[in-house]
DNA sequence: GCGTGTGAAGATATTCACAGCC
DNA sequence: GGCTGTGAATATCTTCACACGC
């Protein structure tokens, strides 16, 4: 499976596979790459591109058959064979979103741990997953094999707790603070600052309408 | 200012933003493109053409004054003349981080309510913001002339909020659903689903590596 | 008829490379 | 020497349009 997809094609994959499970959750059994392509914001040859990438997967005249469909972007996506344990690092409100959010499981995500450096965050257990103490975090990452971690650290703390972590062995993170990472090559991260997008937004409402 | 800023730029100037703060705040008082784009994965020139798009803000062979920069990319973003109000809608675990998070107002954006159909959690108070019944969405929106939305509602009540809150006359929605939202015409929308990131990284992990 | 898969064309985005100014 | 701003070149992404199979 070769290796230089866009980012663009990977983000709109997901958003097919959330559209498919919805569709599957309703019972549909057929999808035409126009329909899928309706949902999101884009054209039916890129829905058609995009799987091209990976595959022929559909059949001409008919369409993509839904549940092949889900099981084929899971591969892709690597959600399909493995659940992937992961880690999340600051324990506070956005660490308590992310443990009692019962999604992720379903998805192929397993949040196995929360570290923090706080004594008085330390010792909780909140939606069945235990705080422990940052110095933890080397062993545990170690024993799990966990390869992905959620920065929800504040923004000062950010850059040296993702250092401590690429040491550690992780290899990707979801960085929800505002500053921007610095990490080793081969450690991917994907950044989720909610500021950044409201501001998307306020831009797109400011004079800048077609 | 025109119109047709590509949205891989706009995601950039919110990060060369984050880090101009973050030197503002060290006391740095010039940069250059170079160094701007160290911090975010992209090269120099990346840097002095997102700036292009809307003027000519350094001096050659000096770079940017980074209050400046700071004060421009704020105006360009639209963060700098007004001060947003919000809406949360969806008293969930996400809300009452969104409101217990400080840091929206100092970027230019400020919660003024939030909504929620569940009788137990209307009439709380989080993080100094009411939550309020749904059915006061239109009339407070109205009056704070409200025009972004944060959407923290589960995936299966997604769509009819949003449907709900452009009637309004919400112009722009942050989703955290897990669902593509249908949207009529002139509506923006900023997805922030939090498995489709984490997608990202699994993907990327799995076997695609360079 | 319908809908996929895909070369070829087109549109967009990024990088190069250098003139011009500090 | 350093660094911006920008045409020109390149790379990347998207759309068109049609052959092929259902």
């Amino acid at each position: 499976m070769d290796h230089n997809i866009p980012d663009p094609s990977v983000r709109r994959l997901s958003a097919y596979l959330r559209q498919l499970e919805r569709l599957a959750g309703e019972g549909t059994r057929h999808v035409s790459s126009r329909q899928l392509a309706g949902y999101i914001k884009a054209g039916d040859a890129q829905v058609r591109r995009d799987l091209a990438l990976f595959g022929q997967f559909g059949r001409r005249g008919v369409g993509y058959e839904v549940d092949d469909l889900i099981n084929v972007l899971r591969t892709i996506l690597g959600t399909r064979q493995r659940q992937w344990p992961v880690v999340v690092v600051g324990a506070g409100e956005i660490c308590h979103a992310l443990l009692t959010y019962r999604g992720f499981r379903q998805r192929g995500f397993d949040v196995v741990a929360a570290f923090d450096i706080d004594p008085k965050k330390i010792g909780r257990t909140i939606g069945g997953v235990d705080v422990l103490p940052m110095e933890d975090c080397a062993p545990v990452i170690q024993r799990l094999e966990v390869r992905l971690a959620i920065l929800a650290v504040p923004a000062d703390a950010a850059d040296e707790t993702a250092r401590r972590l690429c040491e550690c062995g992780i290899e990707g993170i979801l960085n929800f603070a505002t500053t921007g990472l610095e990490v080793p090559e081969g450690v991917f991260v994907s950044e989720a600052d909610i500021t950044s997008h409201l501001e998307q937004l306020s831009f797109r409402l400011t004079s800048h309408r077609p």
